[in-house]
DNA sequence: CCATGCAGTCAACAACTGTTCTCCGGGATC
DNA sequence: GATCCCGGAGAACAGTTGTTGACTGCATGG
């Protein structure tokens, strides 16, 4: 159904991606709010005022992001919930699963975890409500596990936000590990995992 | 045995705070990283160049501003772990002191969540430095309790980063209810509530 | 094939930035 | 009481910032 675009569009979302590109690149070191329109222009090649073709400031810039960067998180996560074998197993391969989409995209994990409380209130409130519906996701396939008979929908929902949660702090602290040796690795995964296993066991004994 | 401060040094640590005090008001809406120099002189009432008689630059600032703000989540910390009561008194206690802290100092817990995963690395690592330090200390005092027994070192360290983490995240989410209906804030602490229980139950299930 | 639309350019604007150097006044020291 | 020390003021520097208006070339739709 998707009409081949012309020649025009396709080179605007080509360079309107290479905005993209270019900012999640500079905000590596630094947060959006000091984001400068000409830092990015510059960076990509192009006058400053083409910036004003594809945004109309640089936290309208910041809420594309955010959805570029939650769209490549959100396959992850449901992976991560579906994930097979037993409890301990899924641990470890929601673990695995974590460390190789921060290994994959590195800039777009930096830019939620720095930007979920940074200084930009639009770009805020989107990452929060984006978080909210993955929660929602989440809730909606535990509910699907037989592990969750007699839960309330609220109580769902908790543990679905819990483990949302985790996983960005998960992948926030693989992030620091990026430049570090593979033993600080290793032990950012095995607390990650001891942390998981340990809301596993307080979901098993919720119930009574 | 602390001499009495001269006229002079009284002065200076004045306007010191002055600068902190200036700087935490203006981080509302921006991040540390788009803080600028003599937007912080103009807001204290001083010249520019008076910065530098206090600090090197603006990450030098924020490091100060670290100690200030975590300066006070301290004893909050120490408080919430040893509160008294069963387990379901000892959380409510726990999270509205965390609530009761979110009111009194807003701007210093806006600053922790918002730099924590900020845009400078010295202000990053001396925030990380300083968490691990709170997580090693409710290790010390959850060692002392009863319920401790069996745990090793490494799991009680994994339990109590868990918490603290758990403590950030609770206050990052009443900071945002700070102008919203009392309802608001009632959903917060209940949802936080039945985070730390469900953490309770899990530890009190780990061994065996 | 021609007219329209639109991505991108260019020049210019006032306002702002961090930093240096020089200077001043008054508390501190002997 | 003379001297030194130092927090702060002032002026000036070269760069940078966001935003404007009028322009150009080319793909597009009639």
């Amino acid at each position: 159904m998707s009409h081949t675009l012309g020649i025009r569009q396709a080179q605007k979302q080509k360079t309107r991606q290479a905005f993209l590109d270019a900012a999640l690149e500079l905000l590596e070191e630094q947060s959006l709010s000091s984001l400068g329109l000409r830092e990015v222009t510059r960076a990509v090649g192009v006058a400053p005022t083409a910036f004003y073709r594809h945004f109309r400031s640089t936290a309208d810039l910041g809420v594309a992001l955010v959805e570029e960067a939650l769209g490549s998180l959100h396959p992850m996560i449901g992976a991560t919930v579906s994930a097979a074998g037993d409890s301990d197993q899924r641990i470890a391969g929601a673990v695995e699963l974590i460390a190789h989409h921060v290994d994959a995209y590195p800039a777009h994990v930096r830019f939620i975890a720095r930007e979920r409380h940074g200084g930009v209130q639009p770009v805020r409130e989107a990452i929060g409500a984006q978080l909210a519906r993955f929660a929602e996701e989440v809730r909606a396939e535990l509910a699907t596990h037989p592990e969750a008979e007699g839960w309330s929908d609220d109580d769902l929902l908790m543990l679905a936000g819990l483990y949302v949660d985790q996983m960005l702090m998960t992948a926030s602290l693989f992030l620091a590990t990026l430049d570090a040796p593979e033993q600080e690795r290793a032990r950012v995964a095995d607390v990650a995992s001891r942390r998981m296993r340990l809301i596993s066991i307080g979901r098993r004994h919720w119930l009574g």
